[in-house]
DNA sequence: CCGAGATCCCGCCAAG
DNA sequence: AACTTGGCGGGATCTC
């Protein structure tokens, strides 16, 4: 890589100072194997002024828009900027937009979204926002196909995340595009956050505050957590909820955001995962440990879940972890 | 990477 | 009437 990837996140007032924090924190610490820069993150306002941001502190930028012609990625965090009232682009932010090139990728964070859906570069096409702002982005953008149940849409050019951290998401889903699944892991290993969270924001939706610990799922994920090394079917597993199999499923998705058995594999790779790298038990042995049955099995999730075979995944974190 | 067989899981809908 | 339950069908996904 001969020069890193210019991204610039333009600041809008007031900014939700968090979201504008993730590109240049997770972007900014993607390096190569030498230890190169990936990414040069930029901050841009307006006019080149502090942004104030809806905590109160005010963010101090590189510079004025004229930074968003230099952009190969324009990054978007969350805003109360007039769109997300008005559904309209004011004067210097129609201006701000054309001085992006015609290449350059484009992307928001959380709410964000309202300024893309302005644009109009989002009509006809899958995005998503934060869950709680989906009502009234529906109302300003009828002509967006919206999805508020997933934690980023990828569209190509265009790429919109849900709200808050699933910037960091989206963020190392950037990077796993642009240099591939170890960078990412690298990436997400540094900032001590999961490389990828599968679920989407479902399971925020439903029960943002879980509610009566009895009544549910619960005790019997619990207790597949324990017996992860069982083989363990969706039938048993509902049998220990005391529950039929279609109830079983709909109060699992309910309370989770998951199928039970995309959950239970999700925590059958967990624990292969950290079999992988604190022990030296065989790949096979790991398998069955981890209730994944075989070791093609565990190749096979693995792979789909951080992109590297059990082999590779030991000899990258292994040392990390000891 | 394939392909057969197993398993999952969600819309549908009748029955509490 | 409104709501929850759970059996069924069969396309999707998974395992080996």
């Amino acid at each position: 890589m001969v020069r890193p990837h210019r991204a610039v996140v333009l600041l809008l007032p007031p900014v939700i100072g968090f979201d504008a924090t993730i590109p240049p924190q997770i972007l900014g610490s993607a390096t190569d194997q030498d230890g190169k820069d990936l990414y040069e993150v930029r901050m841009a306002s307006l006019d080149g002024a502090p942004v104030p941001t809806r905590s109160g502190y005010s963010i101090t930028p590189d510079g004025d828009t004229s930074l968003l012609a230099t952009a190969q990625t324009v990054i978007v965090p969350g805003t109360r900027y007039h769109p997300r009232y008005a559904g309209t682009l004011t004067e210097p932010l129609a201006a701000a937009f054309d001085r992006i090139r015609p290449s350059a990728r484009i992307v928001s964070i959380c709410t964000g979204a309202f300024v893309l859906g302005a644009t109009g570069l989002l009509d006809g096409r899958r995005a998503t926002t934060h869950w709680g702002y989906a009502d009234d982005f529906r109302r300003l953008y009828p002509r967006v196909d919206l999805d508020e149940t997933v934690l980023f849409v990828d569209e190509g050019r265009i790429l919109t995340s849900a709200g808050l951290a699933a910037g960091i998401d989206l963020c190392l889903h950037l990077i796993r595009r642009d240099h591939g699944a170890a960078a990412a892991n690298r990436v997400a290993k540094y900032n001590v956050v999961p490389s990828w969270r599968d679920g989407g924001q479902a399971q925020f939706i439903e029960r943002p505050v879980p509610h009566g610990e009895q009544s549910g799922t619960g005790a019997a994920r619990d207790w597949a957590l324990a017996h992860l090394d069982r083989q363990l079917d969706v039938a048993r597993f509902a049998a220990e909820a005391r529950m039929s199999l279609r109830t079983f499923n709909r109060r699992f998705r309910e309370e989770t955001g998951y199928s039970p058995g995309a959950w239970l594999i999700e925590q059958r790779v967990n624990q292969a995962r950290n079999l992988l790298e604190t022990t030296d038990l065989p790949v096979d042995e790991v398998a069955v440990r981890s209730g994944l049955g075989s070791g093609a099995t565990l190749r096979q999730r693995l792979h789909a879940a951080v992109g590297l075979s059990p082999s590779d995944y030991r000899r990258r974190f292994r040392a990390a972890a000891s």
